[in-house]
DNA sequence: TACTAAATGCAATACATTTGCAAAAACTCG
DNA sequence: CGAGTTTTTGCAAATGTATTGCATTTAGTA
């Protein structure tokens, strides 16, 4: 049961409206479900939680766009499954602003979107960098938590 | 045809004699191939070239093992889909030292490790950080070079 | 309310990866 | 060196994630 502090206060429709995207009963459960929690949840996931009330192919037709669109953003985890959350403010169709650092906890396998942001590379001469992505694979906070005396018995 | 300075010269029946492996055909030319180019190969790519010699499930199997051993180090791609280059030799069983930036063309999909070390990052209370993935998108030396007077014609 | 364009659902397909099992190859010990 | 044991390989089948084509439905609008 995600913690309400963990909420994202977001209006869908006003979303949907600001980005020119029609107002369907999918694409607004899609936006309130990845709201509910600020840790990025997978496209399985998703599945679990709305396949009976949209179709599959539909759900990752609405995953492209918004991401598209910079609403959500995507992160890959170690297994390359599509993990989603919700964008800041500064995200937009023409730049993403995902410059924070994500978390993928080994136990949990939940990824985080942390406040650390992503600390500036130099690049070698000829490689231009457009954007980064800095994923630290650990333990989380809860998993810590939760076993503490034996937190080396999953890995 | 790769560079012969890209050459990362290993010695495929050592390395295998080092970590425990039995010598087979099927694993000396997976290491061969990898060893070609300091830039990571995908797992299409791999069975694209190796394909009529090796089946598509002992390549998996082969790319798995050399991971958990150390000997190579898996990179995933902003499809989802796994990449391997060759580890330093600081890297074992019990740890990864993979803690070098990777730069991912959205030209040519090329992976490179560069020489850039990936920066320590602080985690918050609670989150405790084992190893850390750093990827840097944009265009590589040689698509810059390629097309200097019109590189935004593929993005 | 009827029209038009876009979104949805369904079936089929593509692609990466894994599993089960029998045949083949590699170490090893007498 | 050759039989025996174990590991690895190849093939077939299955799983999981993601995409495409097309007919139907729905949203926004005139």
């Amino acid at each position: 049961m995600p913690n309400l502090s963990d909420m994202t206060t977001i209006n869908p429709t006003a979303l949907l409206k600001e980005n020119g995207l029609k107002h369907t009963r999918q694409r607004v459960r899609v936006l309130e479900e990845i709201a509910l929690d600020t840790v990025a949840i997978s496209q399985p996931e998703l599945e679990k939680k709305l396949g009976k009330e949209i179709d599959r192919v539909t759900l990752y037709r609405i995953l492209n766009i918004y991401q598209d669109k910079g609403i959500l953003h995507r992160i890959m985890d170690m297994n390359g499954t599509a993990n989603y959350a919700i964008c800041s403010a500064a995200c937009s169709e023409d730049h993403h602003h995902d410059d924070h650092v994500h978390f993928n906890c080994t136990s949990c396998l939940k990824i985080y979107c942390l406040e650390v942001k992503a600390p500036h590379l130099k690049m070698p001469h000829g490689f231009k960098a457009v954007t980064t992505n800095t994923t630290a694979y650990g333990i989380c906070e809860k998993c810590n938590q939760q076993e503490p005396e034996d937190s080396a018995a999953l890995q």
